[in-house]
DNA sequence: CAGTGCTTTTGTGTATACATGAAGGGCGGC
DNA sequence: GCCGCCCTTCATGTATACACAAAAGCACTG
């Protein structure tokens, strides 16, 4: 594997998992030295990480770790609505319905039994890989890629609860059996339900973390 | 300025106007050398094409400008409508009624006069820089900006005729009516329609210019 | 003592040298 | 004569050296 591929890897595993915290300044040579590459894979690294947005250019000399905010997270979930809405409805018309009726049973499946966070997350994961093969556009699934970059962050820093977490999975069932059944109002709606559900969830999380700031 | 990027924007205005066209093979010695940059900042001016999508690696080796074909094109405006639909909504709420007011009646007198080109595409920057501004959210801005840099490619190889370019003048009237009054709905509405008619518009004259491939 | 200007230091921007790997051509064998 | 292997070459990936600019610290002056 290239350096500059670990470097961009390692830096956006870091930050996504919160050792590089917001505001943290990322110096060329010294990040260099610590990840053991050059400046200049280091250099490719930091770009894609600001083409990302997860590091700004705070002046021309120093590079730090975005801040993610309240506001933020609101503007990423307006531009995310915009987005999903948009992608349901496309794959509603397209995709493979037999596919998300598999995808519907099976999140069915996980809400009756209740399974753990690793295996909703990575229900979820096989869901957006195939939301992102039915609508088959290059310029929306990348837009998506990067705003899910963003949500790592944002959910780490909003500890979902177990009942939230559940109940997104009922939303996520409706929507994968909206597509299934090609009814792309309905799928549009229910993602916009379900992002509307999943903002007000973080928003709230942060707000009663910032009260006590503890349990870090 | 730096050297980066003036080989950036040298680049993507020689993509922009066709001189370098469609597959065309961009080694970096070769432009390194000829724009007069040494290889680490065209390499970065490079990675940012790649980030817009202007160009991509067709092979680890070799990075070539990308493709436009009228699938190409349907896929940025699915996202495009969706962006600027949003988009035109949130201005609704936000923007202030005033600005768009006077830049819709701008938009009617251009209409009236039936000034030239250059004229209109001035009036459509200050309306997506208006709009850009009122909807105040990054990462919407920052996705409008890569669909327009798109868009100029496109524009040119399907060149708009003047009778298309004076209802463009009026559908964009009617969304900035549509913002300055607050009407969401209608601003939305009437943006899927513009992109609508410019899509078809586009994609007839694309394959016009098929059959007759001569007045290059 | 404070303010200003100079100097030093540090970090980025750029150029270039070196390493590595792949691709193409040529030569040899079958 | 054709196929396959090896060698050469050239491209990218990486490292590093150099230049420049900005910021900070210190010294000198008012």
């Amino acid at each position: 594997m290239r350096a500059s591929d670990r470097a961009y890897r390692t830096l956006l595993g870091e930050i996504q998992d919160g050792q590089l915290p917001a505001g943290a300044v990322l110096g060329e040579v010294e990040q260099a030295a610590r990840l053991g590459v050059s400046r200049t894979p280091l250099r490719e690294a930091l770009a894609r990480l600001a083409a990302d947005g997860l590091v700004v250019q705070q002046s021309p000399r120093v590079t730090v770790v975005s801040d993610v905010d309240a506001d933020d997270i609101r503007a990423l979930f307006e531009f995310r609505r915009a987005l999903e809405e948009a992608a349901a409805r496309l794959a509603a018309t397209r995709a493979d319905p037999a596919e998300f009726a598999e995808l519907a049973a099976e999140f069915d499946r996980t809400s009756l039994r209740g399974e753990g966070r690793e295996h909703y997350y990575d229900l979820i994961a096989r869901f957006d890989a195939a939301l992102d093969d039915a609508v088959d556009n290059v310029y929306l699934s990348s837009a998506l890629r990067t705003i899910r970059t963003h949500l790592v962050r944002v959910r780490r820093l909003a500890r979902e609860n177990p009942q939230r977490l559940s109940a997104s999975v009922g939303e996520h069932a409706l929507i994968a059996h909206a597509i299934a059944a090609q009814d792309a109002d309905l799928a549009a709606h229910a993602t916009h339900v379900h992002l509307h559900n999943a903002l007000t969830s973080i928003l709230a999380s942060l707000a009663e973390a910032r009260t006590e700031p503890g349990a870090a």
